[in-house]
DNA sequence: GTAATAGTGTCTATAAGACACTATTGT
DNA sequence: ACAATAGTGTCTTATAGACACTATTAC
């Protein structure tokens, strides 16, 4: 990863004050059947295969170019890792503690990471090796985001914190900003959100008080649709109007 | 500004790709007297001396060092270009946009900016200059944070942007956050603090309803003091129990 | 018909806003 | 006494939660 031009730099900048540098990682959250059957928050992680933490999993990322902008940046990053093209985007947080640097490494450059946190649909979770071959492709792979769910406990550097407090965002913004339906497909009905909120949540929701919220809520039409093949009385579809990312 | 040692990194960058460089800028509120005599948000803005934006007012900021966290490196920034040392301070936002970047200047290295907002007390607003002359203080001084209010309605950069973003994250997090109290002093009456929220919140607020919203808040103490020297009935005094900085 | 989910109506508890009212001080 | 602010009580309105109830489909 390091190229000759950027080994210089840090060669230089090492015998006096070695400036941070400066990197973007994303929080991709999606949702999935988990464990126990019911719809569960998911994320893609890299398997690192260099020190430090080599063979542990870690966010998708990787260095800002000069020509990008921040969230193109991330954008970028995850279609070169991942090959997703997430639907909503939006900046988490600047980490640049410096216990994130590990003591083992010798001469490592401070990294500040710049966190985005991105929402894809179900449908869209297909994943790409970072080659095309299908043997590199266990590198990136889904796991369930709360470790109460499976997850993993432990990620590389300070990403279980990272995905912590992306958790905690991503349940505070869906009380009052319209971010569930990036979740889901472009129809939907009432219950298929109610179960993105339950799943985000973590707990059951009334259908009817549901249902009633709604109401008032902006960007939200009710189309002429429903979805058939049910074994009850087919809902009513609905689709989301407003922006595709805020 | 730039040593030798910097520019040499920037001279070797510059022929291929050129790494961003970091910065940290701080946006610090205070509330005094208003041109129209009540209490309104002013901040502390810094003359640049330099190009691009020369004469215009700036956010106070400087570079980050590798050994310091980044809320450590905004809190030394504005140490020695304000002398200001806030008694709150958060992280705002990452901005990167690539219009940052002033076209009129040549080679021009890309500039990402970790901007955090903090709140100092009116009675801690001396402002230092960055030397200890006299003469030289003209160049940090205070501004009303609203335009609305007499503020400057244009700044160096996108100064004025990051500005209105942070009034906007004051104004929603005073709603619901334990920050009002980091703008008053140890001790004070329920009408000051109702004072505090109506300078942030731009409106009048009920003084019997806003008295039993605070009763349910945690870390707001009824003291045995009054405020005397007042030309009427003495209120009682409050303290703010709850932590210094979050 | 029966099971199961879709969707509606209503009661209650809680909280915010409006505002009348009492209390206590300086002048 | 009077002005002015401190502080209390109460009424109205909006909203969230609980839950009973009706509607429509597959089998």
């Amino acid at each position: 990863m390091p190229s000759a031009l950027s080994r210089g730099v840090a060669n230089v900048a090492e015998r006096a004050q070695l400036p941070p540098s400066l990197a973007i990682s994303t929080v991709i959250f999606a949702l999935r059947p988990g464990h126990e059957g019911c719809p569960t928050l998911w994320m893609p992680l890299v398997r690192r295969v260099r020190e430090p933490f080599r063979g542990q999993w870690a966010l998708p990322g990787g260095p800002l170019t000069a020509a990008e902008s921040l969230e193109d940046a991330a954008r970028r990053n995850l279609a070169e890792t991942t090959g997703l093209a997430p639907a909503y985007i939006e900046q988490l947080y600047a980490f640049g503690g410096l216990r994130r640097a590990h003591r083992d490494e010798v001469g490592a450059q401070r990294v500040v990471s710049i966190v985005y946190w991105a929402l894809v649909r179900a449908d869209e979770t297909a994943l790409a090796g970072q080659t095309g071959l299908a043997g590199e492709q266990e590198n990136v792979a889904w796991h369930p985001a709360d470790p109460a769910h499976g997850g993993p406990g432990t990620l590389a550097f300070d990403h279980r914190e990272i995905v912590d407090y992306a958790l905690w965002r991503l349940r505070s913004k869906i009380e009052y900003a319209q971010v569930a339906y990036h979740l889901l497909g472009e129809m939907f009905t009432l219950a298929q959100l109610r179960e993105v909120h339950e799943a985000v949540l973590g707990r059951s929701l009334d259908p009817a008080n549901f249902r009633r919220q709604l109401k008032g809520t902006p960007h939200l039409e009710a189309t002429d649709h429903y979805l058939e093949g049910g074994r009850h009385r087919p809902p009513r579809l609905y689709r989301y109007t407003g922006p595709r990312s805020l």
